[in-house]
DNA sequence: CCGCATCCGATTGGATACTG
DNA sequence: CAGTATCCAATCGGATGCGG
């Protein structure tokens, strides 16, 4: 632990933050688009779309299918959520041509590689649930 | 009551996310504040959120040295992220009683906890910003 | 079965101005 | 220096109802 953490309180514009912006593009000022971590962000923001990432990791699912899996999500949300995902191509929608029209979403492969951040936000936020071990005077 | 997956893509998933939902409190079906996910998203999300954690990721910072170093940021959004961040535990404020003011914000251990989420976002996203290796079976 | 259209209340975040 | 207070435009998300 470290208590003297910050004894170079002065400019720190050449020292960098090697472990969180390795590369320049991540150093940014501002919320800019072309962040990685705003992309991130964008993918999983807004609700339930980590519910809906989450059962679309399993496999394809049809709309009705992720409806009755998240009971909650109006047809609206779900819907919004789904265009969001495949307009940003972290999922795709097949459909047969047959009736009744069936439908499947499913994550592409890019969809994903969006795995490790799921299983990153579980563990951090189950370290933070835990009655904890703070304290640091 | 559940049916099955008759389009099963059989491929590498089973049907229970052991890697996703290691236990029962990870298993909702609603964005509900008990389920690790959305604790770990609620401290990380907002707008500038992300940016004044990494800021605060070297050391501790005054008010206006964050303002400097984020100058798009408002001071009203920037006092809603401190408090955010206090009133879940993650910063603390120290404040010097002489005159000028001075404060100090920094992170507290569990702050110090998200960092492994935010690189965990950083390298999400810089896959996702790659050209793309897309195509699929 | 698969959605989109619309209305509407709640929340967000930016700009500005003001206090200890 | 270190914030708070207020106003306000934009966005979000829930409910409902209709169309393909």
């Amino acid at each position: 632990m470290h208590s003297e953490v910050d004894a170079h309180a002065g400019h720190q514009t050449e020292t960098w933050d090697s472990s969180l912006v390795p590369d320049s593009r991540g150093r940014t000022d501002r919320p800019s688009p072309g962040c990685p971590v705003e992309v991130a962000l964008d993918a999983i923001s807004g609700r339930w779309t980590t519910l809906v990432l989450r059962e679309l990791m399993h496999g394809p699912l049809s709309f009705s299918e992720l409806r009755s899996r998240l009971p909650s999500v109006s047809a609206k949300v779900l819907s919004e959520r789904l265009h969001g995902l495949t307009s940003r191509g972290l999922a795709d929608c097949v459909r047969t041509a047959g009736f009744p029209p069936r439908t499947a979403y499913r994550l592409t492969d890019r969809g994903l590689a969006l795995r490790p951040l799921l299983i990153a936000l579980y563990e951090v936020g189950s370290e933070l649930l835990t009655p904890a071990a703070p304290s640091r005077p």
